[in-house]
DNA sequence: GGAATATCGTTCGTATACGAACGAGGATCA
DNA sequence: TGATCCTCGTTCGTATACGAACGATATTCC
């Protein structure tokens, strides 16, 4: 461990530990960073991954309440309200109320929603390939089992 | 992949393929926003992982400009100004122009930056710990070399 | 039935994250 | 020297992310 760059004694410890650059959360933000980077160029800045986790979400299991799908997209109430909203105003989903829960609110995929994403998987199929570009086929594998691990 | 929820024709194409739950970044974010919620336990929720990011940095090799110490830590110009003006108003780093560039800021750990960030060094240690907890001892290098590549 | 409890959606405040644009200062090179 | 180009820090706008609090509705249990 280097020396702090004010004075401030440090005294003989210094446990020779902590590097900032080793620590699985630093290294797994800049992979995040890097992959959103690449989600951007391909699938086009006009859709953002959590956006496209709804849609995506949706496409294969059709509707739910909102909280559920933000519990099925990894999002918490207050920021799928926000996603939702927005694809609501581009009118790539819809909503309507539970007639078996007054509380829900039911969002599923509105007919040019299903268009539109239809047409992105493709290129939302490219973004993983790319991603995992770096690695060889067999750590592609070893990679997501062990991020699978960490939630 | 199953069928989308609302009407329109699904050809029977359906390539068979994606699914949101398998995808690299989505289990990325995930894996990432379990490593956040660790941080938050151990180093209390008075301070963020970029924030911490800050820290460590500067105390491990001193003072740098401001766009500088963004890239070292992973952050653009106008992130690292956000959390270089927060980590100011607490008084854990302070600032002063650079003689030999007139655009240059330097950023610095302050005295009491210096004490507070050496503090926390033991539990920054817990939160990796904590987060690489799931996997093996063989497992948890892998991930690193793994992650490291995707940068 | 009715009270305690839980869930649903909403709103507010704060903190990343980053593209885009801007002016000021530096470096390069004709 | 002066024009060009680059980098620096700043600001604006938009989009996650999430804790906390709120009212409305469901469920549970006595």
């Amino acid at each position: 461990m280097a020396r702090p760059s004010t004075a401030a004694e440090t005294p003989e410890s210094a446990e020779e530990g902590y590097d900032l650059t080793e620590q699985v959360g630093f290294i797994m933000r800049q992979a995040a960073q890097r992959h959103v980077s690449i989600f951007n160029e391909i699938m086009g800045s006009d859709l953002t991954p959590t956006q496209w986790a709804v849609l995506a979400r949706l496409y294969q299991d059709g509707g739910s309440s909102q909280n559920l799908l933000g519990r099925q997209t990894a999002m918490d109430a207050a920021t799928i309200k926000g996603v939702v909203d927005r694809l609501l105003k581009r009118k790539l989903v819809q909503t309507k109320p539970d007639p078996e829960d007054g509380r829900r609110l039911i969002v599923e995929l509105s007919p040019a929603g299903v268009d539109y994403t239809r047409e992105l998987l493709p290129k939302a199929e490219t973004v993983t390939k790319v991603t995992l570009a770096p690695l060889a086929t067999n750590q592609r594998a070893t990679l997501i089992a062990l991020l699978k691990q960490l939630r």
